[in-house]
DNA sequence: AATGAATGAGGTTTCATTCAT
DNA sequence: TATGAATGAAACCTCATTCAT
């Protein structure tokens, strides 16, 4: 799987990148529809137009194609919007508008957020793919946690490792009820800002922050 | 899918029900171990000790002993230990005790609940059983949290239905993030000890029931 | 198949007897059905009420049923009524007889004979029983033809071989398309009497001979 | 069944279109071989000299197949000849031309026409196309019959119908008899001859159309 | 490169026959 | 003998991959 650059050489041929492009979207498309187990390339390269054996001209095989299809992914999806990290603003708002755009990004992508949630559980390769980037995003929660809590602005009994975990969960696993599952008809900002206050609440962040959070 | 009674009649002779249980053992150790979809018949009744056809004598096919496997799961998953809605003690300490119920069901049978997670993804018969599960838990944790806000005991402010899913989602997850991914060396008791604080402060219950859960 | 006898001993216990009659009426049945090649074993055991295994208590094998069966058929079809060749009455007299006990049993057995035509298509060895009956019906009728031919009661010029080949044909297999096939719903009295017309017409039976026929 | 033309789109390339034929004549071969039930596709691939895969990028399967070897042996039979209603000449000379056509492209065929009695009694789609034909052609004996009584040159007594069907049997009944089974080695002039003899004998066709026959 | 047929490994399923109880 | 599960040889079909044009 984890290539993510092309597999098969530059292309030459003018109109090659342009059925190269086709293939990864329709691959997109299929996989999006029938999950990646199912995803026949007979289905893929019908979806692009070409003929069944133009797929091998491009890509190595179904997980080479997967590859390009991850990293269009990464592309539209990881621009993270104003980082938790980053300073400049109050705690509750810099949450808030973290939980905005990926809950945004999420509901724009929702299939394949489902895809990845499928590719996680079938293809150990990706799964590690996908930890390492949950890995850096927690750690930044964490450092959070721990940098609120010497500060007095968090409460101190939590272990801010868990924490980060739980809370990153809490956010990721209820967009994914949300937007793949269809859980419920839920408005977009009363779910952010329900969200928003749960993290809040839990880790005891102070009146003081949340207030202007509010404003 | 998910039909816990036997496929095929119920098996005469003593022996027979004996090969019966050791293909529902043999698939559920090739399920958890290739997933779903990767699981071949050869394998099952290989690791059955029986022949290849005779896996047919028992079950019509893959999705029958998928039915057997579930059924066998569910016994020994579904006892949900002390419900949140169970009166009798204090609000934190039922909290508790639901979560450490959960976590030590969840750690025991950590390999089931990643097929059940993979199962989800791949099969929409399933799918549908645990929605219908999840939701009889969300729906019961979305009264409670009603309650507790008539009472004045939890924020107000808080969408008693969006809450209720993400305090499922952020137990459940973690769990898996912990006994499934394996995400880190985490000790039981400050698991359980972080989520209960983390559910506790975010619905905002105030600091009696708190320091009685302590007790 | 052609075994005639039973293939498995004599049935020592008292009941044997009686499964194994059973079990040649189920395959009967069956057959008749489904035909020889799509008859299970599974299936006639079950007709007959009993186990799959104890089929082959009785017989060896599907072909060994078909001997059976047979065997039962050759005793329901072979009273030939008035054979041809029996002298004392007159020709078209013996001849109308002859087509009338063919047809009628012919009808009371359709199904049978569809089974046997299906059989002489697909097995062999059954092709050869069929084709040794068959032999000795025409010969006897080549015979009459003969001796008709010489005592200027029939025509001359027709090949006494073919002839009764044709004869043959003409019957059997108008009864075949009339109570198999279901070709027409036809008097059997009309059915009768046309192919005795036909056939005495076909030799040149002369008037005299005809007449006697008619009353 | 019986579909005449190809069922999985038109091939695009040349040695494609070669290959498919390859595989119907293999088909024909092994179903004339083996019949249509015990016939195995693997067979039919290999003596196509392809792969056993590649008989899938042609036909569906089994059945598939059969339809395109049916379609090939219309083709080849269905050319009927002189047709019994074509006016011009005597009836016994046209009787006698209908014969001979019929039997010569039988014994052409021999292997062939035994295939279609046995897919009559085995593929009940089949049956009912060949009961379609023979119908057709029954019913123009039919016609012809009940003409020739009008005219008075046929036995007035006959049922048409039944006479019909009668006669058609006898006819392609022993062509089966002598050329698939083998009946005897009989010279073709002299079946031919008898048959003839026996069609006109039994209609009562009077000796004026009889002895112009003869010359 | 593009095409689409050819390939063949891999899986599923059926069912006659064997065999222990 | 009766039973019914166990066996394993066939057969079918799918589909990723190769390859000649």
């Amino acid at each position: 799987v984890a290539t993510t650059d092309a597999s098969i050489g530059v292309p030459r041929r003018a109109d090659a990148a342009r059925n190269r492009d086709r293939l990864v979207a329709a691959a997109r498309e299929v996989f999006e529809r029938d999950g990646y187990v199912r995803a026949r390339i007979t289905d893929i390269s019908a979806a692009a137009g070409l003929a069944h054996g133009s797929f091998f001209s491009h890509f190595r095989g179904k997980d080479d194609v997967l590859a390009a299809v991850l990293g269009q992914i990464e592309d539209e999806m990881l621009h993270p919007g104003p980082s938790l990290a980053s300073p400049g603003s109050n705690v509750v708002a810099r949450i808030e508008a973290a939980n905005r755009a990926y809950l945004e990004a999420y509901q724009r992508h929702a299939s394949l957020m489902a895809l990845l949630e499928q590719l996680a559980t079938v293809d150990d390769a990706f799964l590690r793919i996908r930890l390492e980037r949950t890995r850096a995003f927690v750690d930044r929660n964490a450092r959070l946690i721990r940098d609120l809590q010497r500060d007095g602005h968090a409460d101190p009994e939590l272990d801010p490792d868990i924490t980060a975990v739980a809370i990153s969960s809490m956010v990721s696993r209820t967009a994914y009820a949300t937007f793949v599952l269809g859980w419920k008809s839920v408005e977009l900002d009363r779910l952010i800002d329900t969200l928003t206050r749960l993290w809040v609440n839990a880790l005891r962040i102070p009146r003081a922050a949340r207030r202007r959070a509010n404003t």
